[in-house]
DNA sequence: TCATATCCCACGAAAACCCATTGTATCCCC
DNA sequence: GGGGATACAATGGGTTTTCGTGGGATATGA
């Protein structure tokens, strides 16, 4: 699997401007584009923790391609059929493909803003095969992410002069 | 597995200049290289001690692999979801890949000084699948430290000149 | 018309790049 | 074996490029 040959790490806080721009960090850029050829990204709702999960397009295809074969072998029942339903339409119906113009910023849609609770600061999270974008103060509030990674969180907001 | 066929052996102390340079070691370079083709190194907080762990994007890419492997086999419950999760953030959230130049030096996030404690001098140690870098100091001053190691420190420390 | 999205330019800080110097280990030849 | 030349490693410093960010101007659509 080519596109996973390479993995999104690392961790950066941005800020969410006036307009809804935030700026992708480059490295997390460079990725996408080693992956594909895109200048695009995709967002969802991560399915537990109360922040956004973002990819590549050729990430999409991938998973896509996987469900579809996973729904091939395991055709048993009503069941089945509903839960093949319900997944794809949660990867294709609650998702928003984005691109990034030529300075790597996206306009985050609000429905995405508003699922990710994000204000004015966004915290970048790699995450291997994919990366995550977290409202910082969230994160520190979550009893199940690790303090590691909390220490990472407040230097960052440190490191941008905000109190906390 | 190619990518363990090359082990990191040695130890060096080099300078971090006040931009945050440093040299990484001609002799770990090697095993980088020879691993793969990669001139970058990942760099994360050591898990139980006060010092950096670093290796090549390709033994990085050999734990994911791994750990996905177990991931889908373990698969039970809500609680081994959310392991998963943790575990997964703390290896590329909390690591940082960085590039070295064509003279062998990296810079030093600032994020990862802080969570290394380095000084003005890096101390380097060879562990085999990864290496280690250290500030002098803390290891000295660490009982978790086998004398024979710290001898070698001091003897680095010497040969620099520096008092200690 | 107003609000919203896209495009463009501009700036400051930081990082990447390039070149130059030093010291040390290696090689070669006498 | 000694001595000089050579190659490479580590390091310092200056210059250029990139990145994140703000703001304005222009298009787009309700």
């Amino acid at each position: 699997m080519a596109a996973l040959e390479h993995l999104f790490q690392g961790s950066a806080l941005n800020a969410v401007d006036a307009k809804g721009r935030v700026s992708i960090p480059a490295f997390l850029r460079g990725v996408i584009e080693r992956r594909g050829d895109a200048r695009t990204i995709v967002l969802a709702k991560h399915e537990s923790f109360p922040c956004l999960t973002a990819y590549d397009p050729a990430y999409a295809a991938f998973k896509h391609a996987k469900l579809e074969r996973l729904n091939e072998k395991e055709e048993t029942g009503p069941d089945a059929a509903i839960e093949y339903q319900q997944r794809n339409l949660m990867a294709f119906a609650a998702t928003e493909e984005v691109p990034y113009d030529s300075s790597g910023r996206i306009l985050v849609p609000p429905m995405m803003r508003m699922k990710g609770k994000l204000g004015d600061l966004a915290l970048f999270l790699g995450a291997g095969e994919t990366f995550q974008i977290w409202n910082p103060e969230l994160l520190l509030g979550d009893d199940r992410i690790p303090d590691d990674l909390k220490d990472i969180a407040r230097f960052r907001l440190n490191e941008r002069g905000a109190a906390r």
